[in-house]
DNA sequence: TATTGTTATACTCTATAACTATA
DNA sequence: TATAGTTATAGAGTATAACAATA
């Protein structure tokens, strides 16, 4: 039951992405969103990855102009990465055509149904999250 | 909301797979299972991918021994592609091993969001597979 | 010497185009 | 000639190892 969920879901999210951008490339800009100036190496231990995998990703996203790398004042080692004007619209126009789609499904769920799926979803979210070690909770109170 | 329940899945499934196959080889094991003996053409187009890659994919399946090449006894043309024993075996492992990570969650939810869960996730689906154009709903009625 | 980021190299996955074998 | 599958080639994503610059 949740699996078919999962797929109908990664199907109806399909349907609004006119992204040429992959999920790779998106996560960078999902984190960098919360993390304006990390540095490579705390990008790529957020992403799961490595340095020379992580620098290769922001090459491609740097010359799509998506991103932006800036050298850090403090430590000249460091590079700090930050989400470029593009980058940030494009984000925001991908969430919100995301968000269109689901809310078609939900707008044509019987209203008692909908309620019961979001309660649901709360707890499972709760639950599963209190199952992960120290995995800070990205709060905020998305509705969608 | 959505959102975070599909992240959080992920990182409960995650936890499970011990797999050295990749998403991509897991989604061929997949189609092989509901349509054994399906040819290379029709299993790239299941796969909204293209002959040659798919061809490459079932190279690596095929010497990892998870799946068969044989000819086609009508047309020599085609290949018959199978799921060994050894990739039947190892998708029953990872399913069960998914459902059990999942149900881990479940039976630390309360009963009553158990129940909501179940029943919003059962109306989503409906909803969002009537919208998809004619996509075989994968009748099955599992339980997790 | 330790740390940050990059380049070198290799493998998977993806695609298009060219090729082989069969029909 | 049309179709099934493969090989050729190229680009993205991933990893480990070797390297440069800085601390």
């Amino acid at each position: 039951m949740t699996t078919t969920a999962v797929e109908l879901l990664e199907v109806v999210w399909g349907r609004a992405s006119t992204a040429p951008t992959s999920a790779s490339q998106l996560r960078v800009l999902h984190v960098l969103e919360h993390h304006d100036g990390i540095n490579l190496r705390t990008l790529a231990e957020s992403l799961a990855s490595t340095p020379p995998s992580t620098s290769r990703l922001c090459d491609r996203l740097q010359a799509a102009g998506f991103i932006e790398r800036a050298a850090s004042p403090e430590d000249r080692r460091e590079v700090r990465l930050h989400l470029s004007g593009r980058g940030r619209a494009f984000l925001a126009d991908l969430r919100s055509r995301r968000e269109a789609e689901l809310r078609k499904v939900l707008a044509d769920m019987p209203a008692a149904k909908r309620i019961a799926l979001l309660e649901g979803l709360e707890a499972f979210c709760a639950t599963a999250a209190a199952q992960i070690p120290d995995d800070a909770p990205e709060s905020g109170s998305r509705t969608a």
